[in-house]
DNA sequence: CTTAACCCAATGTGATCACAAATTACCCTT
DNA sequence: AAGGGTAATTTGTGATCACATTGGGTTAAG
């Protein structure tokens, strides 16, 4: 059972007020997120099933959401495994991001209300803070609840579902580049993105949100960075 | 069984060659995206399976993975519909479709070869045929087929999945705008978008591809169609 | 006639089983 | 020792079963 590269997956406890295919689609969506699974990586219903301790079925349901939300790939032999990345690939990504994303913003802009806005500015406080302390981690979970907060004033929004697909996407390949993000210093984009709100000024606005994009990902635009991707990837070659 | 509106699925014939889940995938896709399946109306995982004739398992995983894609809705009492549409929402959707599309087809031009363009050329006179004839539906899947050839030609693509999902969104709503399509006498975009690839133009490109798709929904802007997507909606309440 | 409580049928979830396809492992041949 | 072919195991798929929960329908009380 343990003849390819373990797998390590950090389990969390299991609510009884959500049914156990949801757990693990939550379990296993954290684990793609955050590069705990290698890309090329086969990966098996029975392996997965054990590992988390439950039974096949929820375990096969869960596989099949996330590869339909492009989290995972479906190869011809019906196995399943994390995509692998190029940097063409990643590039296009990224570019998708801007360009749905700023459209999102633009979108969302006219509802954002002063309760909004203080949400905003308190996410980006803690932004702040976190960063002050160096918790990476931290500093991506609150800039991605800082973009879902923009999007989502939207009440009539579309976007965030195929937002939340590029970020699966890109997530594995994201530790990496933040990894490195302590060794530069990050102009706070948010605070030109939030006087772009004040003056409704959506042109402003998406001219942030894509400046905030680019700079995330900039580093791993470097070379090297790109090569350990392609690297990572053949690494674990089926 | 017969207490709620009555279902009527189009079903094609099961081929040996694809699992029975990829079939019945297949087919709810299709009957949802057709509008075969009224919005609101609450789906079963029994009644479907018993209407296909298959065991209610395939049924599962295809209402899942629909449900990944946003093409049904997964209600709090894990029942499951197609959404119901507002006009807010609709409006959305077409905006999302414009700032993808355009960015898929800015991105796609620098890969289209001769012979691409000669596939697409060859799409747009078939649309023209369709249209001559009055096959609507026809024209709707030449349609789709002719933007999936444009956004497909650039190898590292990742929006299309993307697109798909806002077409799947779209499709069963867009019925009643091409019914009355017929009416007025659409100016062929797609030559605007294949001398703007000749020139390698990306902004014109973007724009015939805008107007493109306005165009195919501006009817459905009008207020009566508008309208009527409410009342359908609301009419199979619960 | 309205409304609330209770009961039964129906549904989603999850486990187990059966089977065919595919991968892996082993052994024989060259 | 290397390559190919066969056998055994593993895997995905799909069916069936069991159970807790939900929804609807009936009945009785106000």
């Amino acid at each position: 059972m343990d003849k390819k590269s373990p797998i390590e997956i950090t389990l969390t406890e299991r609510d009884d007020a959500v049914t156990i295919t949801q757990w693990v689609y939550q379990t296993l969506r954290y684990a793609v997120m955050n590069g705990q699974i290698l890309p090329g990586r086969a990966l098996t219903i029975r392996e997965l099933a054990s590992i988390l301790d439950v039974s096949p079925m929820p375990v096969r349901e869960a596989l099949r959401q996330l590869a339909a939300e492009n989290a995972l790939e479906i190869q011809g032999n019906r196995r399943v495994m994390v995509p692998r990345m190029t940097a063409m690939k990643f590039n296009e990504l990224c570019e998708a991001r801007i360009a749905i994303e700023s459209h999102a913003a633009a979108r969302a802009l006219p509802y954002i209300d002063a309760t909004r806005l203080n949400q905003l500015r308190e996410l980006d406080h803690l932004i702040d803070v976190a960063q002050e302390q160096g918790d990476l981690e931290q500093v991506s979970i609150l800039n991605q609840n800082f973009h879902r907060a923009l999007y989502t004033a939207n009440p009539h929004q579309v976007t965030l579902p195929l937002i939340e697909s590029l970020w699966l996407q890109l997530g594995p390949f994201m530790r990496l580049a933040t990894s490195k993000l302590e060794e530069h210093y990050l102009i706070d984009r948010h605070n030109e993105a939030m006087s772009a709100i004040e003056k409704q000024d959506a042109f402003a606005l998406q001219l942030a949100i894509t400046a905030d994009i680019r700079e995330g990902i900039a580093f791993a635009g470097t070379p090297e960075l790109l090569h350990s991707f392609i690297e990572q990837s053949t690494h674990a070659v089926n």
